[in-house]
DNA sequence: ACGCTCACG
DNA sequence: ACGTACGTGAGCGTT
């Protein structure tokens, strides 16, 4: 089938002086395995394939730049003079990029004395003479002079794929402009990135006015003596040969001495093995990946290949023979996220290369399977250890040796990448052969089984494939990052203790939220009619849009500050409405006691199981630092600041009588992680002495000399600069949250860098090291990539540096408190105790233990925790027990 | 699905 | 001139 009379024409220095700087912070992730830089090759090759998708062209050509003498040169010297050298690691990619069309079937060509614009110019007049439709692409604007109702102009402008497509029309209502005038108003303006004056005192306003006037350079002459006398008059006398002389080298040529014709251009498509060549050349491996997931969605329509896989039932099963394997992956399927709850779908396992499926997951109760789970000597690799290990619990089945663990070595390989399901995962690491769980299943409330068993079983194997496929190039990856000991010490081992915290549950004293519930709500419906009367009709409190129109239109009170979508009606601006009206107290009170009625009272009792318990979920593999989070319900944020809602804490309770809550936190853990990273002597001194650090850092930021003269504001100040320094400080930042100005928040700062050196130190350091290295790493090599860090958007950067100096802090102290888990769990056990760890907020460990064992307790806990990693300044444990959690205090 | 608000460390 | 403190999850109202 011929293809429609299409012809690309493309600015080839253009373009790569875009993609090379598009993707110039990743500058240093793009080098090959000779050292060569490849952002720019990559860059172009994206834009190359979005363009040639949309065009779809018979016949194609990139233009280069033949060298830095152009007859524009010989004419004006100075043309293009001043300009930065192109950088080297730009430069050296050109032979490459011109390799890469030579890869695709494209023609590249340069020709001596011409700019690539005039090559395309004259191309494109001869596509235009012989009825082709031509596109040109390019980064320069100057370009769209070419552009008629034959020829588009497509200029590139953001990052590498956007483009915005000029057609006359789309010129004249951009630039007032018609494309052929675009050289006249250069003549007039000049352009100072090709080094060109134009007629002296005339810009883009002056020369639109002359140009709406007189169409074109001559025709401004040919009428200037019908001017007013003016300064402009003067001056367009005065530079009349530079502005011809301007509007001669803004021209594009069409008329270049090729040699080369249309028929030369001609597009094929590309070579597969001259791609696959190139791409392993360059270390292009996602375009790898995806050459080869084309290949095979061509060969046999899918996208993934087809396995063999039996299914298990109760009548094969004795059949199943797995005592010398070596290579063991399963995957458990459940109907929906909480494995605490959900429906079993089934199973897939793969022994060796042999696949099996079942929806029956009574199965694995058979002595057959269970031995395989049970009996240490088989290593299972899995996707989620937590998920399988609790969920195969529910099936009285204990899972006794995880080796491989696909979800939490993705984690640790990359933390900012969080996906939950195996084929993004499995995509993410350039492997294909699986799909999305979301394409099998569906989303949503639409999730469920395929129709087709067949289908269903092909999915499960092609799961527990990918496991062990990638088994051994990411263990290599962790390996490479110093990972290694960070998955089999800490992440792999707590996952299962973080498993037993979830299957024990916290329980729930259901009878003391009913009775909050029904005083909430009296309280509720009382500060309600208060509100409507104040505000003089009735509204919805909880929607901000209708208290904003209340409170400042209809109440006409002062507008603080505002959201996106209107009025903010958050906790600090009420606060500084306060007084002005007594709608204002109330309404702050209806807002606590809702947000306590509806997320804990309410959502509580919603999650409540049968065994009157709470089972949260503890995400393990989610946070960018580090932590834990704490899902359905999340039992991280329990209100304890305010009495009124910690009382919430009361419904908190041991799970026999005679049993009490016992609680450790870690005090002051991050501050002591960065007097520990950043070598400070003073910090270290601070901890080492146990003072008080608020007080101690108020003494040093108002030279002080004794603990004495340090007043309750100036603790408070020096808390917030200490919880600052933490965050990434920032002068805007802390003086939000002391309530200062600007400066003096940033005199604050001054003074506590000089006070603290190693501190100041080290926050250079960091962002200096993730400038280096693309990314930042805790005690225990737990990674974070930071590529923002080089970004020109001052944003960006910004928050990259903060989170370059936050994350080695909170995520090594997260990092501790992981370690001190998984021995506290080992202690419990050896120790032959009762005692249940059930919770973990971040700083703090939660149990619940027989009286008899809590003196036993006070002793064990404070002890693991402290001990969990050897510092340079002591770790400190509190700990306290009660009959509630809210009278561990 | 998204933004706002607010609970925690 | 810009516009930020770090890390989370849930409920609600609006789109």
């Amino acid at each position: 089938m011929a293809k429609d009379k299409k012809l690309l024409l493309v600015d080839g220095n253009s373009v790569a002086f875009r993609a090379f700087f598009a993707l110039h912070n990743q500058l240093e992730r793009f080098v090959n395995h000779n050292g060569l830089h490849t952002n720019a090759i990559y860059g172009f090759k994206l834009m190359l394939d979005k363009i040639l998708g949309e065009t779809d062209p018979a016949n194609v050509l990139v233009a280069f730049d033949a060298g830095k003498v152009t007859f524009r040169t010989k004419k004006y010297d100075n043309y293009k003079g001043g300009r930065a050298k192109t950088p080297s690691e730009l430069s050296e990619q050109f032979p490459y990029i011109k390799e890469l069309l030579t890869a695709y079937g494209i023609k590249s060509y340069e020709l001596a004395d011409y700019e690539a614009d005039d090559i395309i110019g004259t191309m494109a007049k001869e596509g235009e003479a012989n009825g082709y439709e031509v596109t040109v692409v390019t980064g320069d604007r100057d370009l769209t002079q070419l552009t008629t109702d034959k020829t588009s102009v497509a200029v590139t402008i953001k990052g590498v794929t956007e483009i915005e497509k000029y057609t006359p029309a789309h010129v004249i209502e951009k630039y007032g402009l018609r494309p052929e005038q675009i050289i006249d108003m250069k003549g007039l303006t000049g352009d100072s990135s090709d080094n060109y004056p134009g007629v002296t005192k005339v810009g883009e306003k002056t020369a639109l006015k002359l140009l709406k006037q007189y169409e074109t350079i001559e025709g401004i002459y040919e009428h200037i003596d019908e001017m007013k006398k003016s300064k402009l008059k003067e001056n367009l006398l005065a530079d009349k040969e530079i502005a011809f002389m301007c509007k001669d080298l803004a021209t594009i040529r069409t008329d270049a001495p090729l040699e080369l014709t249309l028929a030369d251009t001609k597009w094929d498509g590309a070579k597969r093995e001259d791609l696959v060549a190139f791409f392993e050349e360059m270390d292009f491996k996602s375009f790898l990946a995806q050459l080869n997931k084309t290949s095979d969605a061509q060969n046999d329509e899918e996208a993934v290949s087809k396995l063999d896989v039996s299914e298990l039932t109760a009548d094969n099963l004795a059949d199943l023979s797995y005592t010398e394997a070596s290579d063991i992956s399963f995957y458990l399927e459940l109907a929906n996220d909480n494995y605490h709850t959900a429906d079993f779908w089934g199973f897939g396992l793969k022994i060796d290369d042999k696949f099996y499926a079942a929806k029956d997951v009574e199965l694995l109760k058979q002595p057959k399977l269970r031995q395989l789970f049970e009996d240490e000597k088989y290593e299972i690799d899995v996707f989620d250890g937590k998920r399988t290990y609790a969920a195969l619990n529910r099936l009285g089945i204990t899972l006794n040796n995880i080796n491989f663990d696909l979800l939490l070595v993705s984690y640790l390989l990359n933390t900012s990448d969080n996906s939950n399901d195996l084929g993004n995962l499995a995509h993410r690491h350039d492997y294909y052969d699986v799909k999305t769980d979301e394409e099998v299943y569906g989303k949503g409330a639409k999730r469920s089984l395929p129709a087709e068993d067949e289908v269903y079983f092909e999915h499960l194997a092609h799961k527990v494939k990918a496991i062990s496929d990638l088994e051994d190039d990411l263990m290599v990856e962790l390996k490479k990052n110093e990972q290694v000991e960070l998955y089999l010490q800490i992440e792999r081992p707590l996952s299962l203790v973080l498993a037993q915290m979830e299957i024990a549950g916290i329980t729930v004293d259901r009878e003391r939220l009913d009775i909050m519930q029904s005083e909430f709500k009296e309280r509720l419906s009382e500060l309600e009619q208060l509100i409507y009367q104040e505000a003089g009709e009735e509204f919805n409190i909880n929607s901000p849009k209708q208290l904003g129109v209340i409170l400042f239109e209809k109440l006409k009170l002062p507008v603080v500050k505002k959201t996106k979508t209107g009025y903010s009606t958050a906790v600090d601006v009420l606060e500084k409405l306060r007084g002005m009206s007594p709608i204002i107290d109330n309404i702050l009170a209806y807002r606590q006691l809702a947000k306590l009625q509806s997320t804990y009272v309410e959502g509580l009792l919603k999650v409540i199981s049968t065994d009157g318990k709470v089972h949260t979920r503890y995400t393990q593999t989610l946070t960018a630092t580090g932590r834990l989070s704490s899902i359905d319900p999340n039992l991280q944020n329990i209100p304890v600041r305010l009495e009124e809602g910690r009382k919430i804490r009361q419904s908190f309770v041991p799970s026999y009588p005679d049993w009490e809550i016992f609680a450790s936190d870690y005090s002051q853990i991050e501050l002591r992680v960065l007097a520990h990273i950043s070598g400070d002597p003073h910090m270290q001194a601070a901890f080492k002495e146990d003072s008080d650090i608020h007080a101690s850092t108020a003494m040093k930021i108002f030279g002080l000399d004794d603990a004495s003269e340090v007043t309750p504001n100036m603790r408070r100040q020096a808390k917030a600069v200490n919880f600052g320094i933490v965050y990434g400080i920032s002068d805007f930042g802390l003086a939000q949250s002391i309530g200062s100005t600007r400066k003096q928040a940033k005199e604050f700062m001054q003074t506590y860098f000089a006070s603290f050196p190693g501190v100041h130190q080290y926050m250079q350091d960091i962002i200096k090291t993730a400038r280096e290295k693309g990314y930042v790493e805790t005690l225990f090599h737990r990674r974070r990539y930071l590529p923002d860090i080089k970004s020109k958007n001052y944003n960006l950067r910004s928050f990259a540096e903060r989170t370059a100096m936050n994350t080695p802090i909170q995520g090594s102290a997260a990092d501790i408190i992981k370690v001190a888990m998984i021995n506290m769990q080992t202690e419990l056990k050896k120790a032959g105790l009762k005692a249940k760890m059930l919770l973990q907020v971040h700083d703090e460990l939660i149990f619940e233990a027989p009286k008899e064992e809590l003196e036993t307790l006070k002793e064990l806990v404070p002890k693991v925790m402290d001990s969990a990693v050897e510092l340079a300044v002591p770790l400190k444990v509190e700990s306290a027990s009660g009959k509630t959690w809210f009278d561990t205090k």
